[in-house]
Parts: C-alpha cells; sequence; structure tokens
DNA sequence: CGGAACGTTGAGTGAAGTCAACCGAGGTGG
DNA sequence: CCACCTCGGTTGACTTCACTCAACGTTCCG
C-alpha cells in the first residue's frame, strides 16, 4: 500500500482495470490536474490501475503531507471532496452510455466528453491520441467493432483520419449524434 | 436548484437516469445512511433522479447547515470525502461489468454487491425486493433477457423463488460465479 | 530493411434485443 | 364476495448488433 498520491501535471493517462481473461475495462481518461489514485486513500489494496497513453509528466505528494495540508486550508479538502463527485458523476454518465447506447452513440459521446475535458485544461486541438484499442476498451467494444463505428463517423464527415490519429471534423454533429450535454462535467 | 440534501434513513432507493426513449439506466442502489443526492451540491442541474423501491422514510438537510457542521467538525468534511470515494469506486466495478461481462456474471455480480451492501447496514434476509425490471435497468439488459438469466440461476440453484421476490440460495456459488471480491466497498 | 504495433477486411457466429402474446398474483371497487 | 384490472413475470419466434477468428495492409521506428 502506497503511502503517496500521484498527480499528473503533463499528458493524457487512463485508468484501468484488467479481468482475468485480459480483457480491460478503461474507467477514466486523465489529464492535466487529476489525481491518477486518490481512490487509494479509501481503498490501499484495489485492482485498478493507470497507464499513460502519451508521455507524461508526474508529481508526487505523500499522504500525510496532503492531510496536513487539508487540515491547514480547509478548502482543499472541500476542494478535493467536489473532484470526487465529479469524478462519480463522470462514472455514472459512462455507465448510462456503456448500459443503454449503441455503439455509435456510445463513442461519439466518450469523444465529446474527451473533447470538452481537453478544453477545459487548455488542449484545443481537435486531434485526439487515443488508440482505436483505447476507446475499444473504454467504450466496452471490441476493437473491430469499434473500427467499423470509426469507418461510419468518418463517412458522415464527422471524424477524419491524420496519419494514425483521429480527428473530430464537425464538432456539431458529434455532440447531435451524442445528445452530449456536458453539464455532467460542470461545464457550459 | 434545490437547498438540501436528502439522507435515505429506512428503506431501499435507486438513482437513476431517463434517456430521451424512455430507456432507463439505475445508476446504484441505496440504503440507510446513504445520501440520496449529494451529487447536488457540486452540479445542481443535473438529470440524475431518485426514486424508492420499497417505501422508505428521509432526511433532510439545509445546504449550509451541512456546511456549517462540516467546518465545525473537519472530520464529517472528510467522511462525506470517502464516501464519494467509495461510491466512485462502486460506479467503477459497475463499469467493468456492464462493459465487459456477459449478463449471466454481470447479474451475479449485482446481486453480490446488493448482498455485501445489505448487510452491511443490518439487512441480512438474503430475499432482495427487486423486480427484473430494476435488475434490468441497473445490468444495462433488457427485461426479457433478465428474465431467461434468472431462470439460468434457477435452474442452478443458486437462486428461488418467493412469491414474486427472489432470493438468494448458494452465495458461495453465487460470488464465485461473479468472481465477486467485495474489497472495492471497503468490506472483507 | 525488418519487425512491431496499429488499423482494416470478410465471413461466420452468437449473445442479447424486440415483438407480441399469455400467465398469475394482488388489490380494489361494485 | 367476486369480477376485473394492473403489474410483474414468462414464453416463443425472429432479428440484429456486436463478437470472434483469421487474414492482410499500413505506419512507424530502430
Amino acid at each position: 500500500s502506497r503511502r503517496h498520491s500521484t498527480l499528473l501535471l503533463v499528458g493524457v493517462a487512463c485508468l484501468y482495470e484488467r479481468l482475468q481473461d485480459g480483457n480491460r475495462q478503461i474507467y477514466a481518461f486523465q489529464y492535466s490536474g487529476d489525481f491518477c489514485d486518490l481512490h487509494r486513500h479509501v481503498l490501499p489494496d484495489n485492482e485498478v490501475a493507470v497507464a499513460g497513453i502519451t508521455d507524461c509528466s508526474i508529481g508526487m505528494i505523500e499522504h500525510k503531507d496532503l492531510e496536513q495540508l487539508i487540515a491547514q486550508y480547509p478548502s482543499l479538502g472541500l476542494a478535493l471532496w467536489r473532484a470526487s463527485m465529479l469524478e462519480a458523476s463522470i462514472f455514472r454518465k459512462r455507465l448510462l452510455n456503456v448500459g443503454r447506447q449503441p455503439a455509435l452513440q456510445r463513442v461519439a459521446h466518450l469523444l465529446c466528453e474527451q473533447l470538452a475535458r481537453r478544453e477545459a485544461v487548455g488542449l484545443n486541438s481537435a486531434t485526439i491520441p487515443l488508440t482505436q484499442m483505447d476507446l475499444a476498451d473504454a467504450a466496452g467494444l471490441s476493437i473491430v467493432h469499434i473500427n467499423r463505428t470509426f469507418q461510419e463517423l468518418r463517412r458522415l464527415n464527422i471524424l477524419s483520419k491524420e496519419r494514425r490519429a483521429m480527428k473530430v471534423v464537425d464538432r456539431e454533429r458529434l455532440a447531435g449524434l451524442a445528445s452530449f450535454d456536458g453539464n455532467y462535467l460542470n461545464m457550459p
């Protein structure tokens, strides 16, 4: 059990868990400013893992230092609490989409969420550095089906290919397709 | 936007969201001691709703009173933060199961989780007061498919029928089937 | 130049969904 | 008291969305 928390400073990472059969579920993509493993504060021994999607810079903070800081600055404690509730809100929406939406809408919503979160941390390019495998594991779909879903999104002129990366060309229609409403991210 | 939070005192409730097409996703079942709508503290205008599964008693607390209490007793703030992280942990596991597990395991895991949580609040009966519709909406499956999954669980002598309610007969095998490990609930 | 990782394709399969009935237990009002 | 209604559960036939498998193409990098 670790004695520190990790903070993502630069880059994109993902939080995931792997099943016995090797299948992976990506729980969240993380951006600058996100704590990667705060949950270990409450659940030191769980199976959740973190991996970099791009190259990352990280910072560490000792648990006891963090606790001391919270004691000293109660508003930090409140901010961390709010961050946890926001994380829960994101998980809820993911659950709705994975549980109740077909592949096209599901992928569209996931992409909208990443665009919104990237924007919030100043990443304004519409080119998203995720592989089809990453998207498959986040959406709960097979790689092959993700690939075909992407082809459909490209056919609709919503996505385009840049070398190996995908680029969102028509964000409006992507959001329309997904019925995306960023309210749950605490954004406009 | 409400000025109070609701605390579930007695009974079972569920947190859910409905799609335009009428489809429902149940995010969580709630038990005595759970706050039903703390998320509104951060996201006052979201679409998440609460409904009673059984008859319920609830308590209300004004947001400003809660904030005052937290200021007065910092450990209450920490406890609420931990509760939010635990909620997030439950959502993560739900996501893993909905995204990556077939119906039988998915339903088995959901039932294991409810048994564990019921036990934690002193509800020791193995009879779970959920309809097949509730389970379907929580597992992200159709009612018809839930029904057939239940028949399979009964055929395996893991579940039985009591009147209209279901009863878990063989908790060991249910947990085995689901590869259930209660660690993510912060329980043994 | 070669290999690894990612992306694409086609064919065949299968798990879960949909539709449309019908059944059965409670509850309720005439 | 019983007819009736409603809600939840069950069934069968059929459909479809997504998965698997196995190959092949492409980009990137050493």
